[in-house]
DNA sequence: TGCAAACCATAAC
DNA sequence: GTTATGGTTTGCA
């Protein structure tokens, strides 16, 4: 039985979804009901669940893993994730934009080209991040250095995310995973980049 | 700059 | 099966 958990901290509602000690899907929001309905988009259509009012040890530490990765603080990510029903593709690119570290941020081009297939398609992939914040796909950004798109709360909720990964890094890097290799850039970058261009930075429109 | 075309894994018919 | 849809990129005017 697929248990989900609900937890208000800081004002952000978190919510996971767990079975048999692994986390199902995760989520977060503004509120209760869109991170409620966040998550139950990600599960099969009848799918059947519990809402937890007394969360597991399990769920509970769950919960904690989203909420440090949240505050942008740097999170010890031993959760066991249930990927079984994801296809390869998708497993691929979640695993290698799980390796870009706090800090940095890579672009759907670079991803694409050490996994294979087209920008798009890890566009697609991490429009349907079931793991959100925990697979970093806020960390994933276009290659003009503006920040694209973010399903969960809009690209806001994803600039404000990566204000707090700041880590002070000048250069970027080159990391290896699996042999394969990922560019890697310092999120001052794109918030350098954001703050100039963006809207409602600089009370401009245009 | 701005637009159009190519990109390719999924979801929806 | 086939078509439609993107959290994109690139090239060309």
């Amino acid at each position: 039985m697929l248990e989900i958990y609900t937890k208000n901290m800081d004002g952000t509602w978190f919510a996971v979804a767990c079975s048999q000690q692994k986390v199902v899907t995760t989520s977060f929001g503004e509120t209760q009901q869109s991170a409620l309905s966040h998550i139950l988009s990600n599960l099969p259509y009848n799918m059947s669940f519990q809402v937890l009012h007394n969360p597991t040890n399990f769920a509970e530490a769950a919960i904690t893993v989203l909420k440090t990765v949240y505050d942008g603080k740097d999170a010890d990510l031993n959760l066991q994730l249930e990927t079984a029903d994801l296809s390869v593709y998708t497993k691929k690119v979640l695993k290698i934009t799980s390796a870009i570290p706090v800090g940095y941020v890579s672009f759907y081009g670079a991803i694409s080209k050490a996994v294979g297939g087209s920008p798009r398609a890890v566009g697609n992939v991490m429009a349907a991040n079931p793991f959100v914040p925990i697979i970093p796909c806020h960390r994933v950004v276009k290659s003009d250095l503006t920040l694209g798109s973010y399903s969960s709360g809009g690209i806001n909720v994803k600039f404000e995310l990566l204000k707090r990964e700041r880590r002070g890094f000048t250069s970027s890097r080159i990391i290896s995973i699996n042999g394969e290799k990922l560019v890697v850039v310092p999120v001052e970058l794109i918030l350098k980049n954001h703050t100039r261009t963006s809207p409602w930075a600089n009370n401009k429109c245009k």
